[in-house]
RNA sequence: GGAAGGAUUCCCGAGUGGCUAAAGGGAGCAGACUGUAAAUCUGCCGGCUCCGCCUUCGAUGGUUCGAAUCCAUCUCCUUCCA
């Protein structure tokens, strides 16, 4: 029921585009997908999502399991029917809430405990427990359990939750319902910012993985070429038939780094969250619409751009929505955030299709600058 | 006409002799955000030649070593009685 497909390799850089095949529909790689923690992408219906060509998202087993609980999730038919949406939909085991809500947990080889974020109740999760909620969610893709790491973790931390998501992972595979043909599990790639622990988690996930596997543990504080090094280090070693997922990343010149180093998939909170906040990505920088030189500025956030916000709305106006705290304004920069990702893996999908994705790349480069202010 | 209360930095609003350029909100300005405890959070928010100085708490004058804080007069506002 899940198959990849490499449907071609660049000659100019190497990068390649595929096809993933899954029970909800086929994904296009490289891909950008949308993060919806709690069954919803944050102020955008099915259909906007649609009208963005998002073709699979990203949904959260421990947000889930708290509320509205997966068992009614499963009496709903599924998350899928839960929410009304009928491509592939990927969960996070819970393993990030381990790392993000560090103030909150508590860990042992056997499992995680974690007093709620929303009334401070404990609860127990376990390998076992994180696939069992997943399975009851029915997604396509379920991630492993894993245990993540802050960017500046020593090696003794780090070797410890390579090794338990290691054993987590064994956990995850043996509970999974092996008659379910409908889920996947995607193992994952730890071992923090140590080249050889790294090596090593990859060597030792790969046994394991069926269509598809992660690199975790990136983006959590330390600088991007430190990121950019450790994907350089993987690259050599990874099987050429399966997808290869970046956990949490990110910000538009982080995916074209990405693809140039072969990955295949991305997720990321930071266009939705950023929009929220009042910032736009544009292809030279972020533009802060919240700032007092756009209180007249009566053009689009961007001006080549097709999304529903640009072609209808001018950045006064958005500014306007956002300071006065107006859901429109956090919606539609929504919008333009995440078509201009998903826009962004579809030109880089032509330019791969056409050899020529080293060009793409140096002047999208050239352009671009995260830490400019537009 | 009489009585009472009040006027504080852009707005609301604390503050009743020194620790007050003045709490706290709001607004404004700027920043952060990367498998979402986030429509959140942080900083600035009288001026300057900025480790010090100058101007500010309705106005003017006074008491005091020292006042937004006490006194006098005035101006305006609110409420109540005629």
């Amino acid at each position: 029921m899940f198959k990849y497909e490499v449907i071609k390799t660049c000659k100019q850089s190497g990068a390649r585009i595929g096809k993933l095949y899954t029970p909800h529909g086929i994904v296009d790689t490289p891909v950008f997908m949308p993060v919806g923690t709690n069954a919803t992408v944050k102020s955008l219906a099915p259909r906007d999502l649609d009208d963005i060509n998002a073709s699979i998202i990203l949904s959260n087993t421990y947000h889930l399991y708290l509320r509205p609980g997966h068992d009614l999730v499963k009496k709903a038919g599924g998350l899928h029917k839960f929410m009304n949406w009928n491509k592939p939909i990927l969960t996070d085991s819970g393993g990030f809430q381990v790392f993000s809500l560090s103030k909150m947990r508590k860990i042992t080889d056997d499992g995680v405990t974690f007093s709620s974020y929303i009334d401070g109740s404990k609860h127990y999760f376990t390998p076992e427990r994180s696939i069992e909620i997943q399975e009851a969610l029915g997604s396509d893709i379920m991630m492993a359990f894993d245990e993540c790491t802050e960017g500046n973790a020593d090696f003794k931390t780090a070797r410890k939750a390579l090794d338990r998501t290691m054993s987590w992972l064994d956990r995850c595979y043996k509970y999974k319902n092996k008659t379910a043909e409908n889920q996947i599990i995607f193992p994952i790639v730890q071992g923090n910012m140590y080249k050889d622990l790294r090596l090593e988690s990859l060597e030792r996930i790969l046994p394991y993985a069926e269509c598809g596997f992660s690199i975790g543990g990136l983006s959590v504080g330390e600088p991007k070429e430190v990121m950019y090094e450790m994907l350089d280090i993987l690259k050599p070693h990874y099987p050429s038939g399966q997808p290869r997922y970046l956990m949490g990343v990110g910000s538009p010149d982080c995916i074209v780094e990405g693809i140039m180093r072969g990955i295949d998939m991305f997720d990321c909170v930071l266009p939705t969250r950023i929009a929220r906040n009042g910032t736009a990505f544009t292809k030279y920088g972020n533009l802060n619409v919240r700032n007092a030189k756009y209180k007249e500025d009566f053009t689009p956030i961007e001006e080549d751009c097709d999304c529903y916000c640009c072609r209808n709305f001018s950045r006064a106006y958005i500014r306007h929505l956002i300071m006065s705290g107006e859901i429109l304004g956090g919606k539609l920069l929504t919008l333009h955030n995440l078509h201009f990702l998903i826009k962004l893996t579809e030109n880089i999908r032509n330019a791969i299709n056409e050899d020529r994705f080293g060009d793409f790349y140096k002047e999208f480069i050239s352009n671009y600058d995260w830490n400019k202010k537009i």
